[in-house]
DNA sequence: GCCCTATTTCGATAAATCTAGAATTAAGTC
DNA sequence: GACTTAATTCTAGATTTATCGAAATAGGGC
């Protein structure tokens, strides 16, 4: 029973590290289908078993996804939990509150 | 020398609690004047020191702003860091990340 | 000045998080 | 089976966070 401030409190919270943030950010920029662990270990220059932990963070929230090729591991940003939790924030925190009051999403302005 | 990703993982990590993130709706839903600490300890239910210590939180992470009105204070939301907070989830996470990269991210298919 | 209310700061404790080396599992190859 | 690579899980220590009662501060009134 977990309600739907709780959810994005985790996933917010997920979000609340440089590092987590910076993985999310290179399997945005990454392929489609998905960024092997090895390369992120190399890429950001950290332990595997501490990227292996913040990766494991991010998933638990739902934010990456994993699929297994062989031997490594491919994670991939979730991009459905990632823009419901931006449109909550948005529309929860930035926009009012009341649902009432629909503003344009922030990827739908042109400004 | 605080970079943004940095700057950006802070104010996620300080929305990234049940408490907070709710104290902030409530900000959000009530009076742009402000409202008060003790009106928020009253309708949350909470020991005004626990209270006090997450509206200190979030306004480190410059997401709410503080004004004093004789004896009370009132705390009302900063809705520019909101924004930009916002809107850097979205580019940078949801939408593929580079800014010069035009193409429609994931996040805006409606599928 | 002395109160009263509103709120913060202090202090202490319990719990969670971060980090990373070492050991382990998983999957493939010979 | 033995070996190698990829990645996770185990384990432990250091740091940070969360909670909240008690004490302190701030700003009026009387």
């Amino acid at each position: 029973m977990t309600g739907r401030v709780e959810q994005a409190a985790e996933r917010l919270k997920a979000l609340g590290h440089p590092l987590r943030l910076s993985i999310l950010r290179r399997l945005v920029q990454g392929p489609e289908a998905g960024t092997p662990a090895g390369e992120l270990q190399t890429r950001l220059d950290i332990p595997a078993s501490t990227l292996s932990h913040h990766l494991a963070t991010l998933a638990d929230a739902g934010l990456v996804l994993v699929a297994r090729e062989g031997t490594t591991l491919r994670y991939r940003a979730d991009y459905g939990t990632l823009r419901a939790l931006t449109e909550y924030l948005w529309q929860d925190c930035c926009a009012g509150g009341a649902a009432d009051d629909p503003q344009p999403s922030p990827c739908c302005r042109r400004d």
